[in-house]
DNA sequence: GTCATCATGTAAGCCGTTACATGATTGC
DNA sequence: GCAATCATGTAACGGCTTACATGATGAC
């Protein structure tokens, strides 16, 4: 997951682990605060895997990649030299950059089922909905209304049996998530409609018309980014 | 988390593992399917704590204490006669019963906060709102709204930086997410009302009068329960 | 000079998961 | 007899967190 998010936010420019964790929080909301903990090694990771390749940023942007000498002493003076010339002096940063194969990974995660799909690993996908051929996106999102149905069909159910016993706090809970789903459900229903109008050749797949026309009142939206 | 969610179960009634996971799966909602490989460690450490007592289960509901002999063998066979005389055979169920100690700790955790707040955290308590006095449950409400409202307006202001690079997908999220959101806060400052109305005699805190009041639309519900 | 912010990383731990192992009871 | 469900547990692992350690730079 966190992967992915990297890799996402990658896809469009080169950044620093510290910027990652900026946009991870500002620009996704999933994540609001990934720790450190995680980051870093998670770079490091996808750094051993080839999917990145890491520059130490030298001065200017956009610097060319300067292979690793070994020669710390040179490294050092080369950043030494970079931080009193020009725009300001920054410690050893270390910007990754995507490479072909982090591509590669990238289309594979996005596009791939989740399991049984959390908001936060739907809402983060729905964030890079961009990089997915359109049957994929239509995909994606019918998978997520449909868990989303059964979802709301199974709490109904539960809710008949257990409403006698329940409280009110837990009744209007009940209640009030019922309604976010329902209403997440119906937003979900807009952008396939919107998709489907997109892509009007859609080669009718089977898994669109069957289980996704079966019943309009199931919900839970997105929801993601609730940690903090 | 789960602590808290069995303890609060345990407050009604006596039940046995394999029910506690079918009722926080229906009737709470929240951990929809909690794997029994963190339930019954979890029941472990409750009774190991003192904050449970278990009961191998002889045969009619209700059965009188009957306190652990240490005789192995003498509760083997009242197990066995019980199967053998009674309405079902069952297997040997432990049946765990909350403690004086067990509640204790259920209070202490049901009314502490838990730093940022994540929905699930919020969701729980809610449904045990009944078990926590008229100006805790004032608190756990403000509190929800409060961090919601702070979110709502991060939100926003990052919108507001990075909207201009948002894609259409991106955009959808992030507007969905914060009505979702304002819709959470509303229900809340309508629970929040109630609760005043019921408590006419409110010692005017500081909290509550204080950033409570400030702004009105922030928001993010409850959405427990989503990783099924 | 010192404090906030930027920047990177390691170590330990928490809280859950899946997968595995076992076995009784009920219904077909 | 066999499968489904009930019932309890252990082992290994996953993915994230907090706390800790380190240090440069910029603003006051």
């Amino acid at each position: 997951m966190l992967e992915l998010a990297i890799l996402g936010l990658l896809e469009d420019q080169e950044l620093h682990g510290y910027e990652i964790r900026k946009r991870l929080r500002d620009e996704l909301g999933v994540f609001s605060n990934v720790s450190f903990g995680s980051l870093y090694p998670a770079l490091s990771r996808l750094e051993r895997s080839g999917a990145l390749e890491a520059v130490e940023e030298t001065d200017r942007p956009a610097a060319p990649p300067v292979p690793m000498t070994g020669s710390l002493s040179g490294e050092r003076a080369a950043m030494r030299a970079a931080r009193t010339t020009s725009t300001r002096g920054r410690r050893g940063r270390k910007v990754y950059r995507i490479t072909e194969e982090g591509r590669r990974q990238f289309t594979v995660l996005l596009d791939s089922d989740p399991g049984p799909d959390d908001a936060r690993s739907f809402g983060l996908r729905l964030a890079f909905a961009r990089y997915l051929p359109p049957q994929a996106r239509l995909r994606l999102l019918e998978r997520r209304r449909a868990q989303l149905a059964e979802r709301l069909s199974e709490t109904r159910a539960a809710a008949r049996d257990a409403e006698s016993r329940l409280d009110p706090y837990a009744r209007s809970l009940v209640e009030h998530t019922t309604e976010s789903t329902e209403q997440d459900i119906s937003w979900l229903d807009r952008l396939i409609e919107a998709e489907r109008a997109r892509v009007p050749a859609a080669p009718a797949s089977t898994r669109a018309t069957g289980p996704a026309g079966a019943e309009l009142t199931v919900s839970t939206v997105v929801r993601e980014g609730e940690i903090r």
